[in-house]
DNA sequence: AAAAGTAGTATATTTATTTATACTAAGGAG
DNA sequence: CTCCTTAGTATAAATAAATATACTACTTTT
């Protein structure tokens, strides 16, 4: 596997997946509440799965959290200045699923 | 689920996966023949599995399959006009992966 | 007392994806 | 004849990922 390979995966083990890029995606606009505002903005994503994925970004550095010592818990994740890299990429995707969704569907012959 | 993450779907859908973006980057250079060519120079992939990704991303219409009949059968794959496009979001993968794999390992603190 | 509220854990199960193995077609080489 | 070649199929098995369900902790509210 040559070393563009190699980067191109390193990608898609970060930002692929089925939820990684959209929950990097919504903490695009600011820090966001676990339960209240990533699980509610992201509707179809399980409750294991999203505390997997956030730790798994947690892990990767592109993501911080915050847990507040009350009760009932408070915890809030936002983008590291590292994962604000990541930005330009994730528009780019969501522009590009948009221009394949206005998309005549009829192939081009 | 809101339209950016809808459209961030599609993309997921369509170029993420363990392989299709791999498959499109190598694309780019031209025209490739099945196994001599595509399978070789992504190692780890797996016959069936390449062959599943192959027409997945021709339903999608990305990419054009040739078939020449003779024995052994020859059979080219490139990418169409649309699939082109999305060879930019490509190269931005790759380098942000590059950039991740250059990143110290040692979180900011 | 009992219940509600929230982030997270534990476990088991389902579903999706990838892989291994063996097979087909059709002609050329030996 | 038999074997080799290559794209593709079929089937089953293994692995990975996602999900459902139930549980904990600790305080406040009822």
């Amino acid at each position: 596997m040559d070393k563009d390979l190699e980067s191109m995966k390193i990608t898609l083990d970060v930002v692929c997946g089925k939820w990684k890029a959209m929950i990097l995606l919504k903490l695009n606009n600011g820090t966001l509440r676990f339960g209240g505002e990533i699980k509610k903005s992201i509707p179809l994503i399980n409750h294991q799965t999203l505390i997997k994925q956030l730790r798994e970004l947690e892990e990767d550095g592109l993501i911080t959290k915050k847990s507040y010592p009350v009760v009932p818990p408070w915890v809030e994740y936002s983008l590291t200045d590292y994962g604000k890299e990541i930005q330009p990429l994730l528009n780019q995707m969501v522009e590009w699923g948009e221009m394949h969704l206005d998309k005549d569907k009829t192939p081009p012959s």
